[in-house]
DNA sequence: ATTAGGG
DNA sequence: CCCTAAT
């Protein structure tokens, strides 16, 4: 009646954004875990403390009229809207005595309005917004709770009970849990996900765009209009409710009085404040990660014609997703490692399911939190962010089929690292838009419109070239390469592996799509690469375009690139190609690996000379040890044989750097006349 | 670009 | 296999 009275006296009510959930790691277990973190449950517990505050102001009236079994409402004053499906859903509130337990129940009010009209929503569609109430004792709810699917908090003194429908009392009750089997029934529906508690996802009814509307009583704004409750259950943060302009501005406190930018009402607040830490604190990481550093090293991913079927093309939009583990011990390379595996499982390489929509940064809310307690009108208000993953350029990648995944991992590794290896810092698309002007404030931007920020993403984006590269790539000087001043001249910029392999059997391009940003002194890469795939690309990666010209190696190249260009996988030779090198260097002799190569391997492309001269090393080796030291394939003994045989030859007549054949087989002294090999050819 | 060797 | 000094 009284707040009744008060209600009818004209009051508007606010609008409060339904807080969505936050991220499942973030969540923690625990009895009021589930609907705590469910931005359904955020809402209740808003409604849930007003509730609350309902009952205190009414207490004394209400009590005094309770009576014994009559569960009569005492009151129905307060109305809850929420329009976030265009349509009201008026709730009701009510008060009921049960006993000496006072109750303040929140309850759609279905019956007095029109049957149209669906019941409240909650994560699940299928779900009415239930019950809360308020009860002196806690001792009411557990019991309660035995049988009925309920959250209890504790608020002010009270224990509040949010139920999924009507609770009984606790004398009811109190029979019913006698048995044995509702007690386990009901944990069975808690573990599985009962639909009013259920995880709901984002994009739920219960969404950002949700709002509920309050009608709060006048009586409970202070003269300087702020509705203050506090929560108390466990490290619940405190909140205080101040009015701002048409809505509530909500503010959430921690355990140390600091106010927590996150609005919302999660069970810990170091919990849900992790996420937003861990992803920057990743994103530094990456940053400064020598990982991040180097160029890929195209030309180890070069395959042998031979060994290329038609070519396998991968194109996929890849992206980080950044875990949210709330144990952020941050392993740098084990951590990035596990992401770019993510990256290939995600985008479903193995499978037919080309998913990834682009990732997008979904704002989960727009709290408008205040920075301060009691201060009507805060400036600030916050926007909060949750960032389900960073987008990176797509990715543009052709392996053979016969590449191994663990090839595939790496190349794609590096892929990334050299689009972002010089450096990289956030883009932020609005409306599909680029957000250029770094000054203007969010507000400016209309990143504090939960309608605008559902448009909202965030991107990685290579900075490099900014600085020294783009200079050196113009102007190759012994700045840019100090450690190979010999080579700076000849290759500035590009590996000289990677013009080599962009018309051969290049295993990575960068499609013109790539970079979707055009930050300014960001150059695309895009555009060189484009241009790039035909055999005068050199003159076009190595000469700075009148803008910025953006090497595929952004960075400048040596130290950096082997901090993290992975060696090469490894491919034993084969018993054939022992053959043919044995065959090769009895011939030619073991100083004309260049001969070699092309004699007996020129169609083995990841088979270099230095590969062979390697080769031969080690066979002269295995066939010095024994056999029970070999590992790998074995090699016949019979080619061991010639290996010594070979080595011994050419090593007594150091014909290497004679002509072809010259150095006469006939001067072998020993006896294995295999070991010669007059030249026929 | 190759060669020769150490790692 | 990688890295490099020396050719």
């Amino acid at each position: 009646m009284v707040l009744k009275k008060r209600v009818d006296n004209g009051f508007n009510g606010f609008r409060v954004p339904v807080i969505p959930k936050g991220p499942r790691s973030t969540r923690r277990r625990g009895p009021f875990n589930k609907a705590a973190e469910d931005g359904q449950a955020c809402a209740i517990e808003v409604l849930a403390s007003l509730a609350g505050q309902l009952l205190q102001e009414s207490e004394s009236s209400a009590c005094s009229n309770a009576s014994e079994g009559n569960h009569q409402p005492s009151f129905s004053q307060g109305v809850i809207e929420h329009d976030g499906q265009g349509e009201v859903v008026p709730l009701k509130v009510e008060a009921i005595h049960q006993g000496s337990c006072a109750e303040s129940t929140f309850k759609n009010d279905v019956a007095s309005q029109n049957s149209s009209q669906k019941p409240f929503p909650c994560a699940k569609t299928d779900c009415s917004l239930g019950h809360i109430s308020v009860n002196n004792s806690s001792e009411c709810w557990e019991k309660v709770e035995a049988g009925v699917k309920s959250e209890i908090f504790e608020w002010d003194n009270k224990f509040v009970n949010y139920s999924n429908r009507l609770v009984q009392t606790p004398e009811k009750l109190r029979k019913e849990s006698s048995d044995g089997n509702i007690k386990n029934q009901y944990k069975q529906e808690q573990e599985a996900g009962s639909s009013c508690f259920r995880e709901s996802n984002l994009d739920d009814k219960c969404s950002l765009k949700d709002h509920l509307k309050l009608y709060v009583s006048p009586a409970l704004i202070d003269s300087k209009n702020n509705i203050k409750s506090q929560f108390h259950r466990k490290s619940f943060p405190s909140a205080s409710f101040s009015r701002h302009g048409n809505g509530i501005k909500l503010g959430f406190r921690d355990d140390d009085e600091k106010f927590l930018r996150c609005k919302k009402v999660s069970t810990k607040s170091k919990t849900f404040r992790s996420p937003r830490h861990i992803a920057h604190r990743r994103i530094r990481n990456l940053m400064s990660s020598k990982y991040w550093k180097t160029a890929p090293k195209l030309k180890d991913y070069e395959l042998s014609r031979s060994d290329l079927g038609v070519p396998h093309y991968l194109k996929r939009k890849t992206c980080y997703g950044f875990e949210r583990s709330q144990h952020n011990a941050i392993v740098k390379r084990r951590k990035f490692v596990d992401r770019v595996s993510g990256v290939i499982s995600d985008g479903g390489f193995s499978s037919e399911s080309v998913s990834n929509s682009p990732q997008k940064v979904t704002n989960v809310d727009k709290p408008s939190s205040s920075a301060k307690l009691h201060v009507p009108k805060a400036k600030d208000s916050y926007v909060k962010f949750s960032i389900k993953s960073i987008r990176i350029p797509e990715l543009y990648i052709e392996v053979p089929e016969t590449a191994t995944v663990g090839s595939l991992k790496r190349t794609i590794m590096e892929a990334v690292m050299a689009i972002l290896g010089g450096g990289a810092h956030v883009g932020v698309l609005l409306q599909g838009k680029k957000v250029r002007d770094d000054n203007r404030t969010l507000e400016q931007t209309g990143m504090s419109s939960n309608e605008i920020l559902d448009t909202l993403s965030f991107m990685l984006e290579p900075t490099s070239l900014q600085a020294s590269p783009a200079v050196c790539v113009g102007e190759p000087s012994s700045q840019c390469d100090i450690s190979q001043p010999t080579r700076s001249t000849e290759t500035p910029v590009l590996d000289s592996g990677v013009t080599d392999t962009l018309h051969d059997s290049p295993l990575l391009t960068y499609p013109g799509n790539l970079i979707e940003s055009n930050h300014e002194s960001t150059s695309s890469l895009a555009d060189t690469t484009v241009d790039k795939i035909t055999p005068d690309s050199r003159a076009l990666v190595t000469v700075p375009g009148p803008t910025e010209t953006l090497a595929v190696v952004p960075v400048s190249q040596k130290t950096k690139r082997s901090e993290f260009v992975q060696r090469r996988t490894r491919r034993p030779f084969s018993v054939a190609e022992v053959e043919a090198l044995v065959h090769a260097v009895e011939e030619l002799g073991t100083g004309r690996w260049r001969d070699v190569k092309l004699r007996a391997f020129e169609n083995a492309d990841h088979r270099t000379y230095v590969d062979l001269k390697d080769k031969w090393k080690t066979l002269v080796h295995t066939a010095t040890i024994s056999p029970q030291q070999r590992r790998g394939e074995p090699v016949p003994q019979e080619l061991l044989d010639r290996v010594l045989a070979a080595h011994a030859f050419w090593s007594q007549h150091q014909a290497k750097q004679h002509g072809k054949h010259q150095a006469g087989p006939g001067t072998l002294k020993i006896t294995e006349a295999s070991a010669e090999r007059p030249c026929v050819c």
